[in-house]
DNA sequence: TCTGGGGTCCTAGGACCC
DNA sequence: TCTGGGGTCCTAGGACCC
């Protein structure tokens, strides 16, 4: 296999960095994003905003994405929103806006494109691309053998600034286990090149958690059998990784530890599923909230037909998610006889998977969700869909 | 006063079929 | 009375990611 060259593109801050195109006077403060109900700055008479702070805020919610600033005093993304007012109650809370990130998502990706066409979405703010087959890309000068790299990294910056005016970090390695990681080496702004024969120094220092795929519970795990460092995993016996985690995500432990990672840079992947869900303002029960939830439920399901028709595709199995007051979740799903796209018919078999649930807690969270998907143009003949696959009077029974 | 919303992939048991 | 293996589908839960 000959050698390849992978980019990963990451977005600096991404949402809180859009909301500083429009708010520049908020330029040098902690600012963080998030928060259903955070309120929208005001303009005063004399032309200049005031804008909510976390101290102000009371309800749910979470730490979307916050400036380096509010970083600084621990206030990062995931973080419960009065958590983080304990940290920094000075810092601007500002109202996640999602149709404005899209846009600017867009117009970054369609920039890079110009530069680098094989480009593979990993979300809003976040693409892998491969470089290897662009022209110039081995060029070297006598004292950088990464000239070319460098140059086309330099050029995706620049049209990404020119485009959205927004920073981003770049990393190049022979894949996208060390891009990813080698994005976040210099941020903000950075851009990291490097292969595998600067792994010791560079990446095996590095917590094993940085790994993307090493989540809480797996270094959690590793921290408690005395591995902590990339390195340390990387010097682990392979063997007793598969021991510890299972053969498939042991050995991927041990590769990835040693930056081995085959995976194509994918342009076009079609959806698995679509999902919609909701986190209520205050706990609701199934007996004493009835109607409240009846009312999310069916909005859900019209939320979720419409998603479906929008993107143009059928489902054939239909669930549910609830989130317990415990924060235990919850699922039920059942394969439909025939496809569905409609509110109607989602309510109605995701109204037969909530029966199935136990309903005895109260609930913070409900979802829909529409699996099994088929494009509405290749749909199967009706008829070809078969008999249902379950007696449906089984759960007449069990009520 | 904890902890959003949208996804993917993996595991594992049971049903069912050959 | 004891005893097959393999393959696929369905379902529930859980880890992880952005």
């Amino acid at each position: 296999m000959s050698a390849r060259w992978i980019a990963h593109l990451d977005m600096d801050a991404f949402y809180a960095s859009v909301e500083l195109l429009r708010y520049p006077d908020l330029r040098g403060r902690p600012v963080v994003v998030g928060g259903r109900r955070a309120h929208q700055p005001e303009v005063r008479e004399d032309g200049t905003r005031s804008y909510a702070v976390l101290r102000d805020y009371a309800g749910r919610g979470v730490i979307t994405t916050s400036t380096y600033e509010a970083r600084a005093l621990g206030v990062h993304s995931g973080l419960g929103l009065m958590k983080a007012a304990a940290l920094a109650p000075d810092a601007v809370l500002l109202p996640a806006d999602f149709d404005e990130y899209r846009l600017h998502s867009r117009n970054f990706k369609a920039s890079v494109a110009e530069v680098a066409p094989v480009i593979e979405d990993r979300g809003i703010d976040e693409i892998y691309i491969d470089l290897t087959d662009l022209p110039g890309a081995n060029d070297a000068t006598p004292d950088d053998p990464y000239a070319g790299l460098r140059d086309i990294a330099r050029r995706m910056k620049a049209g990404v600034r020119e485009a959205t005016g927004l920073s981003c970090s770049v990393g190049i390695t022979p894949n996208k286990l060390l891009s990813k990681i080698a994005s976040d080496l210099d941020k903000p702004d950075g851009l990291t090149i490097l292969t595998h024969a600067e792994m010791p120094g560079r990446i095996w220092p590095l917590p094993a958690k940085r790994i993307n795929g090493i989540g809480p519970k797996a270094s959690a795990k590793l921290e408690m059998l005395g591995v902590r460092t990339i390195g340390e995993l990387a010097a682990a016996d392979p063997q007793w990784l598969i021991e510890q985690f299972g053969a498939n995500y042991g050995q991927w432990l041990h590769r990835a530890a040693h930056g081995i990672d085959e995976r194509e840079v994918v342009t076009y992947r079609e959806p698995k599923s679509i999902s919609r869900e909701t986190t209520f303002e205050r706990d609701l029960h199934a007996r004493t909230d009835r109607e409240t939830l009846g009312g999310i439920f069916t909005k859900l399901c019209e939320q979720l037909s419409s998603d479906l028709a929008r993107k143009g595709y059928y489902a054939k199995t239909i669930g549910v998610k609830l989130r317990f007051d415990d924060f235990k979740i919850s699922t039920r799903e059942l394969t439909l006889p025939e496809y569905v796209q409609d509110a109607q018919s989602i309510r109605r078999w995701a109204g037969l998977c909530l029966k199935r649930q136990p309903l005895e807690q109260r609930m913070r969270l409900i979802g829909v969700r529409a699996g099994s998907l088929c494009k509405s143009d290749a749909l199967p003949e009706s008829g070809e869909t078969g008999a249902p696959q379950l007696d449906l009077g089984l759960f007449d029974a069990a009520g």
